[in-house]
This record gives structure tokens, C-alpha cells and sequence, in this order.
RNA sequence: AUUGCAGGCCGCUUUGUCGCCUUUAACCGCAUUUUGGUGCGGUGCGGGAGGAAAGUCCGGACAAUACAGAGCACCGCGCCACCUAACGGGUGGGGUUUCGUUUCGGCGGAGCACAGAGCGUGUCACAGAAAAUUACCGCCUCGCUUCGGUGAGGUAAGGGUGAAAACGUGCGGUAAGAGCGCACGGCGCCGCAUAGUAAUAUGGGGGGCGGAUAAACCUCGCGGAUUGAAAUGCCAUGUACACCUUGCGGAACUUCGGUUCCCGCCUGUUGCUCGCGGGUGCUGCAAGGGGGGUAGGCAGCGCAGAAUCCCGCAGUGAUGCGUGGAUCCAGAUAAAUGACAAAGCCCUUGGGAACAAGGGACAGAAUCCGGCUUACAGGCCUGCAAUUUUU
RNA sequence: UGGUUCAUAGCUCAACGGUGGAGCAACGGGCUGUUAACCCGAAGGCUACAGGUUCGAACCCUGUUGAACCAG
């Protein structure tokens, strides 16, 4: 339930330069992480078998050494392992993966409980524009 | 004991819970099967950042491609000897600059891109007469003179300028002067002797007096093929025989397959010139351009080797040698090595103390080694020097 | 991984090895009933940092820091 497959992180160069071009994917903010997100197309190949597949960035502007970006990324994406199967209950079957990028925009390196209720704020936020995007496309 | 300097070493520890990457193959499940196995998943047993992993400043290993050769260009290095796989690194020695000290002989510390300015060219602001064969004020000789000077010539001692002024001091000498001559001293050149492997040092001889700058061009000596792990090899996947540009001559021999020579074009040889080599010369080939597709896997890739430490031997030392002893399984690929909790350790602040609060340096492997440079809380060890206390 | 370029006033840029300057901005004064424009004036720099070469360094050399860019 707090396991953290390869399959689970997103790999593809393309779906990556989707989410950072403008308009590439729904966004919002659970402070301090941004959040950006999009269904995989249909046309992808192999299609993931997750339902889910994320990225952490932390950009090289706020933090100077790899040390820094390092350990912001491992905070990010352990507060990612202990809550997205909340998210996962909340996703019904027969959706397309969703492609999710988690980039961390405070300018200083926060607690890991200060992550955290950013993190679970976002999957809440996320659950509720999976929901929305359902009942716009039905 | 404290302080300073130099060198070397370490660079948070333990437990629990939840995770990540990986070696191995004991076990389990599924698939496949050439019945040996193989692949995937799970469990188990192990391992999982650094002294700088960093900067990418040098040098190699390794790999691919190339290589008859010559000249010019280009790049790097530059006291001597040694070490090393190699180096722009290291060790030892010499010279030099500077600081301290001195009983003025030296001694000690720190630095040095430390070949050549006696081939040539360039530059040397301002000031100054003049910045490299120069003469403003001076000094001296001769001529003229209205006796104020003025013209021709000699000279570089004195003056002032400057970062730097054409060896320094004294004596002789002279019209005045000048290395013009002599004595002492300085400098670098040529060859000799002694010491040293050598750089170099010391001594004496000859001939001389030359501004600085080569981190200006340059000269001399030595070295340099190019490209770098996204190299490279293999497998899988997949597209486009589309498009554009250029080239498509001549002669001889012939067993009609071709061969040779000249010529043209393209191309390789780090750049250029020569030279040499490769391809091509007809209805589809060649060379180049541009465009399109693939964006997965395996090897390379961590294999015990230029490995590290100890001991012994050789050497002043770097280092080398050894049937000597011991140690050494990180291997990711949108990229693992983590999070939380508790206890301990250390530091700071507050406090009489118990204790409380806050903090734990610099920093993250990407083919691998040897160096250099830079960042770094705190701690340990060794040596030397100084001071204080005790015996 | 390999390579190239750059750093000068608040901003954009100059400056043979010889006193660091221009435009814009900001400041003070004038003009105007007021503002803008215009005119006058003054200020602002350890030339990214640390060494070295040179009589003298923004410039030459070495090292460091930061930034931008290129190739595959």
C-alpha cells in the first residue's frame, strides 16, 4: 500500500515536455508544491499500467547545490508514498493514467510535516478535477 | 598544560517502523520450453556516496577512425637531476627575490612562468634637451662683435626631469672633458682549471661596458594524429528506391571479363602547399546537402588491480622491490542510497546545579584511475618552537 | 561529456598597457499657474574576487566565483 513501483514514476520525454509547455496541463497550488496534470493521449505506446504516474522537479534556481534538490525531491516524494492511495481510492476504473508532475516552488526548504499537509492538500484538490473533468466529458 | 606552525587521520553513532536501488541464487508462484534451463514476480541472505564524489585545470588507461612522406603554420611545455604508466604532478638539489635574526661569516621562514634582450622588429604615457647613438642650461677652443652677445666646432664632468639617463669611486690626463689610461669594485660574454652526474659554485686569463620589456611579436630546445562512454560493438523497432546540387571525357591493349595511361569531379590525410591514397566517369550510379524514422534492450560498466594499509629491505627523499601479512562485492539511467520516532555524542545560549531551548560542517557517484585547485563544523595523533607550573 | 563567450555607475554599453567615459534613470536648481519636455549643475566605480608580470594593469598571465550559449 506504501510501495513506490518504477511503473508509478513517469519516464516519457514527451508527456514531460507537455506538462512544463504552457497550457500543457491543468494546474493549481497546495503551497509548497505546484501541481500540474493530464490524462495520458490515447494514442500513447506502451499505455502505463499505474494509474497514476507522477514526477518531482525542484528547480536549479532556487536550490544552487544537487545536495539541496536532492533532499527536497526525497521529501516530496516520500509525503507522495505515505498518502497517494488516498488519491487511488478516489479514481475510477477505465480512466486514462494520469500524468502528474509535483514541482517544488518555495524558495527555502521546509519540514517534512510542512510538505506533507501540502502534499495531502493537492491530492484532495487533484481527486476533486479528476472528478470535474468526468462530468465535463459525460 | 596552553599557544603557534608543519604533517597525517577521522569526519556523528545505535535501535525500531515504513520505503528505494542492487549482487547472489536457497525457497515459492506464474509463463515458456530444445526438459539442460530461460524470463517475470515474491520471500530470504548480503551490499548501498565522498574526502573532496565538486571545479573539469592537467595526465593516462580504454575505444573508434586514420596514418609513405616533406615544408610552412598551429598548440603546449621551459634551471638541473631523479620519481612515475604519464603529467603543467611529486622529491631532492641549485640560483634568485623578500622578510626576520645575527657574534656580520652566516642561519631560518615565505615566494619565484627560473631558457634567450650580445639576431631582428615593436613599445616605453606625463615630465624631461634626450627614452637609445640624444645635448636645453652649462664647460672649452676658434672666428666675428655695437662688448649685450653671436656663428662654427668639441665635450658629456655638473644641473634639473623621470620608474628608468648610457658602469661606480678615486687618481692621472686634457683646451674642456670622456673607460681615454690606471687602481679597487660591479656586471654579463668567450674559453681554462678545480669541485659536482648536472644546474651551478670558486679561482685565475682574454676581450668588453651592453637601458627595460619575451605573462609584446619573436628565437632556441623538447613534445603533440583526431575524436571522446551520448566513444564503440551487437540485438530489436522503424522509414522514403521521395527531394535538391554536382559529376559522368580521351587514348592504347584485349582472351571482350577488364587492364594501363592522361584528364575531370568528389573525398581522406588536424589547417595550408606539395605529395600520396580511395571513389567515380552514364541511364543509374557516386559524392555532398537537406529531410524523415527509431528514442527500447544488452555489452562497454566495476572483472583483484598502474589498488589500499602494515612489516622488511634499498634510497636523503618522492618512490621501488617482496613466493611476507591483512583488506577490498555502490552501480542508478527523468536517474536508488531516504523519511519518521526514540536514545546517546558534540556545539551554542540561559542556569549554582539538575536541566531547558536551538543546532550538527562542506557537500551527492554516472567508464575507470593518478594528480592539481577550491569548499569544510568539530575532533584525534605526531613533530618542532615559545611560555608557565610541578618533580 | 566536451567546447565557446562574458562579467565596468541603478540599466545599456565605450575606453593603444599611461588621469575610467557616454546615453538613459535617480538627485538639486531654473523655466511653468502645475506637470512633462527643455536648460544648468553636482553625485554615483576597490573595473566580479585573489595573486602575479610591468615603472605603471579594466586591458597581459594564473587561479577562483557567477552567468549565458553551443555540439551530440
Amino acid at each position: 500500500m506504501f510501495q513506490f513501483k518504477p511503473e508509478e514514476r513517469l519516464k516519457s520525454r514527451r508527456i514531460i515536455g507537455a506538462l512544463f509547455s504552457n497550457g500543457g496541463g491543468a494546474s493549481f497550488l497546495g503551497y509548497p508544491v505546484r501541481v500540474v496534470w493530464l490524462f495520458f493521449p490515447d494514442t500513447f505506446f506502451p499505455m502505463p499500467t499505474s494509474k497514476v504516474q507522477v514526477m518531482v522537479s525542484a528547480p536549479k534556481k532556487n536550490f544552487k547545490t544537487a545536495t539541496a534538490r536532492n533532499r527536497i525531491k526525497r521529501l516530496v516524494r516520500e509525503a507522495w508514498r505515505l498518502h497517494k492511495h488516498e488519491l487511488y481510492a478516489q479514481i475510477p476504473e477505465g480512466k486514462p493514467p494520469v500524468a502528474l508532475l509535483l514541482m517544488y516552488i518555495a524558495k527555502e526548504e521546509q519540514t517534512f510535516a510542512e510538505v506533507e499537509a501540502g502534499v495531502i492538500k493537492a491530492i484532495r484538490k487533484l481527486a476533486e478535477g479528476i472528478g470535474k473533468e468526468e462530468e465535463a466529458a459525460s
